[in-house]
RNA sequence: GGGUCGGUGCCCGAGUGGUUAAUGGGGGCGGACUGUAAAUCCGCUGGCUUACGCCUACGCUAGUUCGAAUCUAGCCCGGCCCA
């Protein structure tokens, strides 16, 4: 049973958007009061294997959903994941194998781990709708594509866009928003969550469970979380992101540098801390974020550790007695190795010739001595193990055996 | 189905026979600077276990040429207009 403050909590905190306004306080009322829980349905596009803290946003509001005693529907789109989502792309998105499909969402799991409950039970329900959407039959999908017109789907941004531009616009593509809506209809969801990019396609879903005869689904938008380039919502095509399983020293390296001006909504969406209680100084504010972020995922001590790292790394440019550097192991390193092979084998660098361009560039240290031969060579492992190669100021490992 | 325009490196976009890894811009990466950053300046931005060498690249395939992203033919894909 939860008290008034906490279902306005529930609906507001952090929220972009919550509809419609005018069953608010219904829903409130049965937020407080269930006489069953409600379901809660958040629909995941399994195209990529990684989460990162855009995702989190979502996935935290959800756990506070099933904290209130409230049952979590997570749909595994695997069966809209070979459409594909056309929701904020400009063109049309690839489409995926099953074993891609399952394997991300597998992953998928291991990381929502870390936000959602998965263990109480009647928290957690996960549906793929491929269930019911495989054999969908035609005379069903008939009916959903007579329920909305070209001109609205033409109203929806990004086709729009695309279709003024003259970029393609496929037919299949109209079909993903009235199957996502249709998943509502399926599972009776009571509420959707989303980012808000997911506005259209979730008034689908209400629309569609109400000509089905089911009372619609509110829909409940949370913010973008715009990405560390301080522009562009965080997603991993763009490279602005943090992963959930980054290391922390990664982590918090990535942290401490969000843009001024992205810091106050990072706190508001990822943590819960009381904004009143941050330090006034820019730069401490951000130091405050990137060990509070890193905690939640790491603990406090790693990320304590992380953070005495990444000042050392800073201030002193000093990769020395570093403890959270990532590792790499050695031993499928073929000896003698030259420099820049080494960079591209244990991945800090993409290829031969971007380690080389990086070693011309003085960006390549080994204990924090700079490395300006692309040919130096080592003979044995022994002469490399325990030092840290390091490439710009972002990226390090320590070499073991 | 017909007409027409077009498909160039991460993106945009020059280049219409010959120093061609392909001008320029954006983005990205790196260096200097700084509150880490941002702004600014500078450099890099196809690949190769070893690089004044080799390989792969301008939708695909086959040709013409000493030589093609650039010419020809067929094919594939897209925009627009007409049906």
């Amino acid at each position: 049973m939860l008290r008034e403050g906490e279902t306005d909590r529930l609906l507001r905190q952090g929220v972009a958007e919550i509809f419609p306004s005018s069953g608010l306080q219904e829903l409130s009322h049965r937020l407080a009061n269930p006489h069953r829980p409600l379901r809660v349905k958040l629909g995941i596009d399994p195209t990529r294997p990684d989460l990162h803290l855009g995702h989190a946003v979502v996935l935290k509001k959800m756990r506070q959903f099933q904290d209130a005693g409230h049952t979590a529907v997570l749909i595994i789109g695997d069966f809209t994941a070979q459409i594909g989502d056309p929701t904020g792309k400009s063109e049309m998105r690839p489409r995926l194998s099953k074993e891609e499909v399952e394997y991300n969402a597998k992953t998928y799991f291991d990381q929502a781990r870390q936000i959602l409950d998965f263990d109480t039970p009647g928290r957690l329900e996960v549906k793929f709708n491929s269930e019911w959407l495989n054999n969908l039959d035609l005379g069903v999908v008939i009916n959903l594509l007579a329920s909305m017109t070209v001109g609205q789907m033409l109203a929806k941004e990004d086709f729009g866009e695309r279709y003024k531009q003259g970029t393609p616009i496929y037919l299949h593509e109209f079909l993903y928003p009235l199957l996502q809506g249709y998943d509502s209809v399926v599972i009776r969801s009571d509420i959707e969550l989303g980012g808000t990019e997911q506005k259209f396609n979730i008034l689908v879903g209400r629309d569609l469970q109400t000509k089905y005869g089911q009372p619609g689904q509110f829909g409940l938008l949370l913010p973008l979380l715009v990405g560390l380039d301080g522009e562009k919502k965080m997603s991993k095509s763009l490279d602005n992101y943090v992963g959930l399983t980054e290391d922390p020293l990664s982590m918090y390296s990535k942290l401490e540098k969000v843009p001024d001006h992205l810091v106050d909504s990072y706190f508001e969406l990822l943590t819960d801390i009381d904004p009143k209680t941050l330090p006034p100084d820019p730069r401490q504010k951000q130091k405050r974020l990137a060990l509070e972020i890193v905690s939640i995922y790491h603990g406090t001590d790693r990320a304590l550790q992380a953070q005495q790292d990444a000042e050392k790394i800073v201030l002193q440019g000093s990769t020395a007695d570093l403890e959270s550097v990532p590792e790499f192991s050695l031993k499928d390193i073929k000896f003698p190795v030259p420099l820049f092979y080494l960079l591209k084998a244990t991945g800090l660098c993409k290829s031969n010739n971007e380690a080389h361009n990086q070693i011309n560039n003085g960006a390549v240290r080994i204990d924090g001595e700079k490395m300006i031969d692309p040919h130096h060579t080592w003979q044995t492992p022994g002469e490399l193990t325990n030092r840290v190669l390091q490439v710009g100021k972002k990226k390090f490992l320590k070499l073991v055996p």
